[in-house]
DNA sequence: AGGCGCAATGTTATATTATAACATAACCAT
DNA sequence: ATGGTTATGTTATAATATAACATTGCGCCT
């Protein structure tokens, strides 16, 4: 599934990183918001709204969808979680502080979501939208295919 | 909305194009997936599925959603609609014999999304691909924004 | 013409994704 | 402490999409 051999420094570094930019940035880096950013680098790949619900400690409390759908939403706006339209899943930033627009290769085998930011793309993009008389606000690529690892594993 | 001032000819010809790739390619080209594809070139933009749901001659038979989805199915398998994944619409393919990916700009105003076929940009995601190992089967770009004529009437 | 096989559609039910609207609680500045 | 603001809880439902099985329709063979 994913080679990132110390894959709990990853999420450690994550939320740590969170922290740091909300505290910045004067936004509060509440428990459920953390709970649930942690689950999405937990899960390293794409994550549906619905698995992070199923996956929150529902002992606690009984945290309904439009919590979750809250949180992402606030962790989408400030650029820590990334949302994968053709997969209605959500994914973590791997850079949150360098750029807003993240491009993704997207593996359908083994459902890794890599991002791949590329700032050539980034300058056509802009150029073509200046060609087109076109202000972009948000730019969604997502590239569907196969990985290097799963195609050699066949 | 739009400045096609013979918007029933685009129709007209979005139809009789499908029409004749369907025949070359021993494709059947029924009455639900010629009258989804009119709903959808009647649209001029992007639309969603439960409204061509809503748009359809419900005085014959209770079309239902299946029925729908199938017909989109097919027209988008064989290029002639495009599905715009931040939006969950579709929208018509403006020339479906020449390509296989279509890229969007899409107006947050007023809601068309414009082809945008840059050849360049197919270029760039295909190094990228090629640079990360990565073998690309489907392609999803859609940029949002502002379109010029909404740009200048405010 | 009759019947076979496959593709398309019909039908019922339900899964999945997402948000509206209003109530309560937590935080925090004065 | 109190009042304003932001976050979360809660209930309900809207919006998007598909599974599974039944039926119909069409082309082809003889």
């Amino acid at each position: 599934m994913h080679n990132c051999t110390t894959h709990n420094d990853c999420i450690a570094d994550a939320l740590e990183r969170a922290e740091e930019i909300c505290a910045e940035r004067d936004l509060r880096f509440t428990d459920v918001r953390r709970k649930v950013l942690e689950l999405v680098w937990q899960s390293h790949g794409p994550i549906k709204a619905y698995d992070i619900l199923d996956r929150l400690d529902q002992r606690i409390a009984a945290i309904k969808p439009p919590t979750v759908y809250r949180a992402l939403e606030f962790l989408t706006e400030n650029g820590l979680v990334h949302k994968i339209s053709s997969l209605n899943a959500f994914v973590g930033c791997s850079h949150p502080l360098k750029h807003r627009e993240c491009y993704f290769l997207i593996c359908s085998d083994c459902g890794e979501a890599k991002e791949c930011c590329n700032p050539d793309i980034t300058d056509i993009i802009s150029k073509t939208s200046q060609r087109n008389e076109f202000v972009a606000d948000h730019v969604t690529l997502e590239i569907t295919g196969e990985c290097g690892d799963c195609r050699r594993t066949h």
